[in-house]
DNA sequence: GCCGTTTTCGGCCCGACTGTTTTCAGTCG
């Protein structure tokens, strides 16, 4: 998925500064707007670019413009676009956007965000029937008049009419990684009983493991091509066909999640696996490469005029190139192909190197104490040491303890951890830091009596500035961990704003870790604040966050993002053999 | 709109599927 944006009208009146998403957002509504038009297509590329790159930064791009920093140094944003961002960065307002809006129906955009019609066609619609919204559309159908158009006939109509009725019911944006995994594996599964499957993946951002996913891109080498797609449309769980061919089929779920299949015969399963992991930024990147070598580059393998250079394995493509096998995580185009052709990647950290959970509740959701079956399910998972964390009587914080539910779990704690097995039970306190920097409650009486204080920034009005608070609260030396430091949630806009440099300088400057959290909607650190972290030298915790045994493992998405910020074992506190905290552990928290 | 020791102008990845087409444009990944 990808390319047209679906059209979200931008949250207009936001107090503070304007958001990269903010101003992405306006740059793909802008190339949308472009494209309808029939400008350059290279232009309109160029401004989805941009878009991306502006999304990617790790810092409000906002913030960047006020230091006078220069924008043209990210390869792809020129003079042009530098200055444009200073002007929606100044003004809020990006001048040749609101020129376009004035002069075409913001309709066009809905119209253009149907699955099948692209700008050419929309364009036509609206020259030709003088139709701007998808209502106008429905009608003109009903009427018989799209089929006189040149181009369109009695399928296009049908087609047009389901996407139509498919937009109005939910289920088509995209989900959390989280969400896909069942279903992921499930296709994986199915896709690994047809007879002839010699290999079977799925790829694309899920195997980047990205933070969200638009659709699951399935890669199988098969000699048998098309009896292949025949077994892919037995999948249980199809409900539609999109498109069916010989080497690629496209159809939709029962809960309207887009699967796409591309099948190879082995000799490209390398190249074409590498083509349908992406990113697509990463993949035109390897084909420009190869342009330059005088060579082509496409799914069925690397070709020096008719000799093979590549083809069977994603290895043996790199190496082409001179460079090391890029884990999918790192496919990005955030530095990369650089670092793979200098043989410098990041080891990555991996499941084997993770020897401690930086927190999990103590507490059900049910108020009984869960202690006993956390540490239990750490045990099974080979864990050494595991962090006890509730919201602490008086944080004020959602679910906060009464102080009996505190000793009952003190006690049940002081219980595990006098049978001297693994894992090493931590107890810990999650304390609420508010936006003047005060903690709650003060952190001090628990820290003395041997509390691991882990403190969470909680912003009193949407959209709030917590940079300061959060600082200040870190100055007091009080506190061990800050969890879901940025407030970042995924698919959506975060809690509060914060900026993320003063953020880990803080962090780093008083030893304090940062947490990423593992719940799948938070993913907080973020990939990039993650990578920035470790840059500055923090120190960064991973923390499944669990409510309940079962989501420990959570701590696996935690993960995936450390290792698309290119963390290795070294940078994660959880590597260590021992618990990571200098608080004396007598249980009795 | 961006970019460049081949270039400051003229390129910009490359292929599959669909529907309407009489040879291909549009859309998508
Ligand atoms: N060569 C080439 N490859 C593309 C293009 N668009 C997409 N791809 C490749 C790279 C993508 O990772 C892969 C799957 O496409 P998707 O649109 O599903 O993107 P992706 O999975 O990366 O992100 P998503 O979460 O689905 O939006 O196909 C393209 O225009 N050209
Ligand atoms: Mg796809
Ligand atoms: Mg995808």
């Amino acid at each position: 998925m990808g390319g047209k944006a679906p059209h979200r009208k931008v949250a207009a009146g936001t107090p503070g500064e304007i958001t990269n998403s903010e101003v992405a957002a306006m740059f793909r509504t802008l190339a949308d707007l472009l494209a309808i038009e029939g400008a350059n297509p290279f232009r309109v590329e160029a401004y989805r670019r941009a878009a991306r790159i502006v999304e990617g930064l790790p810092r409000p791009v906002a913030a960047m413009v006020a230091e006078g920093e220069d924008l043209t140094r990210f390869y792809g944003i020129g003079k042009d676009l530098a200055g444009k961002i200073r002007t929606i960065v100044e003004t809020g307002r990006l001048p040749l956007l609101d020129e376009m809006l004035a002069r075409m129906p913001e309709g066009l955009l809905d119209l253009l965000s149907l699955p099948g019609l692209g700008p050419a066609r929309v364009r036509l619609l609206h020259e030709q029937l003088g139709i701007e919204t998808l209502r106008e559309l429905e009608d003109a159908i009903r009427a018989g008049k799209l089929r006189r158009l040149p181009g369109f006939g009695p399928k296009t109509e049908e087609k047009i009419l389901a996407a139509i009725a498919r937009m109005r019911h939910p289920g088509g944006g995209r989900r959390l990684l989280a969400e896909v995994e069942e279903t992921a594996r499930a296709i994986e599964t199915h896709l690994g009983t047809f007879p002839g499957t010699i290999h079977a993946a799925v790829a694309g951002s899920f195997r980047r493991r990205k933070e969200s996913v638009g659709d699951l891109d399935c890669v199988m080498a098969v000699e048998d091509g098309a009896g292949a797609i025949r077994h892919f449309l037995t999948f249980p769980r199809r409900a539609e066909t999109v498109s069916a061919g010989i080497t690629r089929a496209t159809i939709l779920l029962d809960d309207g999640l887009q699967v796409d299949l591309r099948v190879v015969a082995p000799e490209s399963w390398g190249t074409t696996l590498a083509y349908f992991t992406g990113s697509r930024a990463h993949t035109l990147a390897l084909r420009h490469l190869a342009r330059e070598k005088g060579w082509k580059l496409n799914e069925y393998g690397l070709f020096a005029g008719e000799r093979r250079l590549a083809g069977p394995t994603e290895a043996g493509l790199y190496a082409a190139f001179g460079m090391e096998w890029i884990p999918p995580e790192l496919r990005e185009m955030r530095g990369e192909l650089a670092a793979a052709s200098a043989h410098r990647l990041p080891e990555l950290a991996t499941r084997a190197d993770i020897r401690g959970d930086g927190r999990v509740r103590g507490i059900g959701p049910d108020g009984r104490v869960i202690v006993a079956r956390q540490a239990e399910a750490a045990r099974r998972a080979g864990l050494a040491w595991l962090g006890i964390a509730d919201p602490m009587p008086g944080s004020g914080l959602r679910g906060a303890l009464a102080e009996d539910a505190l000793s009952r779990r003190a006690e049940a704690i002081a219980r595990w951890n006098r049978k001297a097995i693994a894992p090493r039970l931590l107890p810990a306190g999650i304390f609420a830091i508010d936006p003047s920097g005060r903690i709650r409650p003060d952190p001090a009486p628990w820290r003395a009596r041997g509390l691991v204080i882990v403190a969470r920034p909680r912003a009193t009005a949407l959209h709030e500035d917590m940079t300061d608070g959060v600082e200040k609260a870190i100055a007091t030396g009080l506190i061990d961990i800050l969890a879901t430091p940025t407030g970042r949630r995924v698919l959506e806009s975060a809690e509060f704003s914060i900026d993320p440099v003063r953020l880990i300088e803080a962090a780093r400057a008083n030893d304090v870790c940062l947490e990423i959290c593992g719940i799948p909607q938070r993913l907080d650190l973020s990939d990039v604040h993650a990578r920035m972290a470790r840059k500055a030298g923090a120190r960064i915790l991973l923390a499944s966050a669990a409510t309940t045994p079962e989501r420990q493992i959570q701590i696996g998405y935690a993960l995936d993002q450390a290792r698309r910020g290119w963390l290795e074992a070294k940078d994660l506190v959880n590597t260590r053999d021992t618990p990571p905290f200098s608080v004396a552990i007598s249980g009795e928290g």
